[in-house]
DNA sequence: CGTTGGCACTCTGTGCGTTCGAGTGCCAGA
DNA sequence: TCTGGCACTCGAACGCACAGAGTGCCAACG
């Protein structure tokens, strides 16, 4: 176990590499922060320190830089969760609380997020393997053709076109629309399958082959949309990244284009509270160098979604997870109320 | 005017220059290119070209690279547009043919087009200005509260949450939809606003104010919907641009995302033909190294929306002319079947 | 035993002078 | 009008020395 000082050393040896994006010297700590003893006292704990690979050196005589373990200890037991101050929040507040519909939700809060950590933000649209019904619509578009619209309780709306191998009177349509909506509205969308698996059998021989079409496409979108939709923003601060530039911002750009390397990011988020992946601790290759903070988010006490932010290592992380709790709360607010 | 060689030596300098990404000087190109003269020559009509404005030198004493007006003599009169490959359009009507929804249709595209032109992609939504009303559907959630869902004959779908200022009957709300769609099906959004005016006034007092409700977010999500959406992609060929990296790429990164400018730089196509900007010529000063090159798309002979790409000035532009221009006719082709 | 000051050592980054080579501009001649 | 020749320029690459920051180790001290 580390004595109470080296673990105080660590914690400016990575407050001061994440301002000043340097590597940081004995004789430099001592006079930053006000430690109570001399640079060499320093440098023997910082090769403590170093020797059980929290601190490491780019090379032979320089000054030391957290790595990913160090970082890791940081955050575990030397860090806190910053709270926002007052105005932030009410400004968090004021911008989400202009939105008009889901998209507009989640436009926000991407561009938020990433103002607020100056880092590149994902959020996750509500699931909806989650939520429940709210409705489903049936349109006849012509004679053997018919539009499916489903609308989800968090306000999303998919639309499906049904091309049918007979054509659908006007009254089947009505009776197909008010029977399925009784049977799945206010449920959700895992539970479905069962509660139509039936539904087909009630209907007239001529219409049977057009009911199942119209489910199975149906259950189609429920799956498919399982293949949950992202929304990112603030790339720009990408810029900000380093020096080596173009070696470690080309792999992020990738995988910020890959919706499922992204979802999986954030699905690593612990359900209960906010997950915080350093540098190799993500699965993917090309995020190495950066580390993950997300959350889930959601409007009853549960979770519906997550969203997060991605940045370099050598990122603010108390106030990176204080600004990522606060936009979820709210978020989780302006959902409920809708 | 300039001779044919000197125009002959320029379109051999933005080829090469394009190539090697490195200025380009007299020995170089008559080593490379058969001009049929000695680099003595081809040094003579540099210098010209050089006092025309065509192309400059970054030092003294380095080769020529090409300047925006030298670019935009090469697109106007020196290249042609390269029409792509037999494998390579199959592969295009393959990739897009398997799109099942309009979001799909568009992810596809941007994904396709960054990967054949190795630039960042832009491809705008179907406009909803010029599109026409397929179904306006109008769903009780509650005793005051509706939702109003728009179908466009684009495939595109809108909701809106209503809230009603008085308890709305099923009955009403029948007639109210039945009577809506008889009216604007098929009519353009600019023409919808005279043909509903009058509809409040054949309603009960009760329900007039509902209906005026109902009537008056209709109107708006059409105009807000006139913002119109876009989907990029390929931001990881930014990566690609040049040696001076952050300064390049930052400005770049704040347009992408940045829908007005986005929306702008498309919206300077031409509506006939494909517009290149080149450099200088985008009004938005962070993309003055950068060129645009886009084009409308349509589904019938109309055009409904565009798209393009966006890359540094020293980009192939036959290449890319050709790739955007055939992704636009087959995008439209699917987006007329559908 | 933990802490401290001192000291030699090891790097990197920087500035400077030199060299090398690609490329230019100009001129005289065909 | 084109061509070959020639002197010139300037940036990139290289070597080198030097300063500065930082380290590791050691002996001394409380």
């Amino acid at each position: 176990m580390l004595s109470e000082r080296r673990l105080e050393v660590l914690r400016a040896i990575v407050q001061d590499y994440v301002g000043t994006e340097e590597p940081v010297g004995s004789k430099a700590l001592t006079e930053r922060h006000r430690l109570g003893v001399s640079p060499a006292t320093v440098r023997n704990d910082m090769a403590v320190l170093e020797e059980e690979g929290y601190i490491a050196q780019p090379h032979t005589s320089a000054g030391r830089i957290p790595t990913d373990k160090g970082y890791r200890l940081f955050v575990d037991k030397l860090a806190g969760v910053k709270p926002l101050s007052t105005p932030e929040r009410r400004a968090i507040q004021n911008f989400l609380d202009g939105a008009v519909d889901l998209d507009d939700v989640v436009g926000r809060t991407v561009r938020l997020l990433a103002q607020l950590t100056r880092q590149v933000a994902v959020v996750q649209y509500p699931s909806l393997t989650r939520s429940t019904v709210r409705h489903v619509e049936l349109l006849s578009l012509a004679p053997a053709r018919l539009m499916l619209v489903l609308i989800t309780d968090t306000g999303r709306v998919e639309q499906r076109l049904v091309d049918c191998p007979s054509p659908f009177g006007e009254a089947a349509l009505a009776d197909l629309r008010a029977r399925l909506n009784s049977r799945v509205v206010g449920r959700r969308f895992t539970d479905v399958p069962p509660l139509v698996q039936d539904l087909p059998e009630s209907f007239e021989a001529d219409d049977r082959g057009t009911v199942s079409t119209v489910l199975s496409t149906l259950l189609e979108t429920l799956v498919e949309e399982a293949e949950e939709r992202l929304m990112i923003g603030g790339t720009a601060n990408l810029t900000r990244f380093g020096h080596d530039f173009p070696l470690t911002i080309r792999p992020v750009l990738e995988a910020l284009e890959e919706q499922v390397v992204l979802l999986k990011l954030l699905g690593e988020a612990n359900e209960s509270g906010m997950a915080v992946r350093i540098g190799h601790e993500n699965a993917y290759e090309g995020l190495n160098s950066t580390s993950v903070v997300s959350v889930g988010y959601g409007s009853g006490g549960e979770t519906v979604a997550k969203l997060g932010v991605v940045g370099p290592t050598r990122m603010d992380y108390p106030g990176t997870m204080g600004a990522v709790r606060a936009v979820a709360r709210y978020v989780g607010q302006i959902l409920a109320e809708s």
